[in-house]
DNA sequence: GATGAAATAGCATTTGC
DNA sequence: GCAAATGCTATTTCATC
């Protein structure tokens, strides 16, 4: 934890990640500040990184993609040039909407969205020639809980 | 894709992925229509759940969560009963902040965030508990591709 | 059926305390 | 962090295409 948070802090953070489309005013009155205070904190939580961004999160079957997989990875070699062609590669593929290395029985977990099984395909393909030495798809089938607030 | 969305509803929808804190009258410029039809498309895209929710999004370390691992499930049963005190068991536990039932080699993917080892500890036994028979743990070490918009 | 322009009420943001 | 003040913005209404 970079950054000292108090109690009014900690219920903004609750409060944004909760539902970030409501106004300062609505904001102040839940923590007990003034707006103008309410105004200051939230700034300050956004100029430290502890918020990121604020974002609209879309319903992805709404928006045309009813096909959401897990993808793990594992690569065929794992030097630092190896690496960076699969980072290159993963980055650039709008598909994946988010992907990290991780440590334990493959090398990354990525996050895949696809308009139909072709395309989903497509991006198979490509990170296959791209260093993915063994790719396990796990196909989303139903939501068990939806994305969450941290527990802070 | 259950909803009709023309070119402007499109535009309004990577906008808002991209960055959600901007005033309306902001987004109208960008998207070419008047505040009023702007504001219009924008609660319609709400009201029809493309756009699920608006939220801050934490950086979790900067927040206080330095471990976040993926858990890959398999459960020890598969009766309707064992599936939903598993799905209860994830909703209430503030540490999964995200759980899908998926199809492949493992029956379900959760996002698990930790304050530290004995915390994420916790988590693992409880879900072992209640009907997880394995659990595969895989530590988030960095980011490849953060959290992105859907290629609309 | 949705847009644009005008009008009002309310808010964001600043300044001084 | 608060209170007051100003300049904008959100939001409604109504005419319009």
């Amino acid at each position: 934890m970079a950054v000292k948070l108090d109690d009014v802090d900690i219920l903004l953070l609750r409060e944004l990640q909760q539902d970030a489309d409501r106004t300062n005013v609505e904001l102040a009155r839940i923590v007990g500040l003034s707006p103008a205070g309410t105004l200051n904190r939230v700034r300050r939580l956004k100029e430290t990184g502890v918020v990121r961004r604020i974002t609209a999160r879309l319903d992805p079957a709404q928006a045309g993609f009813p096909l959401q997989v897990y993808l793990s990875v594992t690569l065929a070699r794992h030097d630092p040039r190896a690496n960076r062609t699969f980072e290159e590669t993963v980055r650039a593929m709008p598909q994946v909407i988010a992907a990290d290395w991780v440590a334990g029985e493959i090398d990354a977990m990525l996050l895949v969205v696809a308009r139909d099984v072709p395309e989903l395909q497509q991006v198979l393909v490509r990170l296959s020639t791209r260093g993915a030495q063994r790719l396990t798809t796990l196909l989303r089938l139903e939501e068990i809980k939806p994305a969450s607030p941290l527990p802070v």
